[in-house]
DNA sequence: TTGTCATCTGTCACCGTCTGACATAAATTA
DNA sequence: TAATTTATGTCAGACGGTGACAGATGACAA
């Protein structure tokens, strides 16, 4: 029943033994007094093995979030022409969240971890940032072939910037810890969307 | 006249010469394929020395749009109360401009130069964005302050973050290579904060 | 089962960033 | 000029990250 075969499932346990190991490490004694040596021996395997998994130190704690950012992508590709693209992107992000909560309970808990982590430590969360921007760039483009307009016009580039400045404030000071508290996710955008929705003009996203 | 001793000019004509020297480095050579040590014996100074006037090497490259920065938040302060956040904000950017349109000519090209390197060098870029969030508390703790609320309260971060947004939206694509071309940043700067202003209900960043 | 082939892994050597410690040289002050 | 700061150079080293090569291991066909 196992589709991939067992070199495949390898590689996929040392990932994530990779990943566990990490994030352990990370959480007990830091991110900056962790080395990937360390990492390596956690996972028991060699250091240059961790290098063939991620391509820098901090990728082994964005990997998840940053899985998280290839969902939203889908997720707007999926939304009907008809919605405007703020309600497309919000509506995007409202499916990742159920998706979360939806999803395997011990990969929502890692999840979690590896947020509080890059949350709490400022070099993951300026790669974190760093990667959202570059993912900023195919929202957009996504936003503009939806449209119909060019990637190069000013209102895709707005309304994508926009929209992740809401939702990086509305989920700043969301810290669930458990996967019981995921619910606290979907609440705090609600709200914040709401508190959009109260600012901007109706029809701002669209050329009339 | 000299106000500062020897020494203290010793220290600026040093620190002026590794940026000079790192910026010219990096136009030619790239950012990556550029090391310290090069920079260093560039500007005649040991590589350890670098390291006593910059941080980490993007900081050379970096420092003169934190510079900038810093300025936003005095101008910020500066700004009559009676001003609404998002206003005081767009203000505060509007003398920013002008500084620099009436500074320094030399001080006015390096600081392009810089601009347009990190422009285009992700490395450089995720730093600079980097840094920009680190400010950004610094702007929210100010606007909380202007207001009379707590900084934890959703508005200050909220008017915040919606205006670096628009700011990183207007900047982006606007590259002017001389001092000439400087009034560009001005009119872009309009250009894009017509927009918020068209997009956004009046007195949507304070409370009523 | 066996042998071939592709792929993953470990070892080694290496470069570049960044830091601590110590000695030296230069500027400041008396 | 002598004494005291303070900046700089030299040195050694930790850590992140990469290329090259050889050996181990799973995939696959005969």
């Amino acid at each position: 029943m196992s589709q991939p075969g067992l070199r495949e499932r390898k590689k996929q346990r040392t990932r994530l033994a990779l990943i566990d190991a990490a994030l352990d490490l990370f959480a007990v004694q830091g991110y900056e007094a962790t080395t990937v040596d360390q990492i390596a021996a956690a996972a028991d395997v060699s250091p240059r093995t961790f290098f063939r998994y991620f391509a820098t130190k901090d990728d082994v704690a964005l990997s998840l979030p940053v899985d998280g950012q290839e969902v939203l992508l889908r997720e707007l590709a999926a939304r009907p022409a008809e919605e405007p693209p703020f309600v497309a992107l919000s509506n995007a992000m409202r499916a990742v969240v159920t998706e979360l909560q939806e999803g395997d309970l011990a990969e929502t808990r890692r999840f979690l971890k590896a947020r509080e982590l890059v949350e709490s430590t400022p070099a993951l969360f300026a790669g974190s940032v760093r990667r959202m921007m570059e993912n900023e760039q195919r929202l957009i483009a996504e936003v503009a072939r939806r449209e119909g307009t060019s990637p190069d016009d000013l209102l895709p580039h707005f309304a994508v910037s926009l929209f992740t400045a809401v939702a990086r404030v509305g989920f700043e000071s969301c810290h669930p810890q458990s996967a019981q508290d995921l619910p606290a996710f979907g609440e705090r955008l609600e709200q914040i969307l709401a508190l959009a929705e109260r600012s901007l003009r109706p029809g701002w996203d669209r050329l009339r």
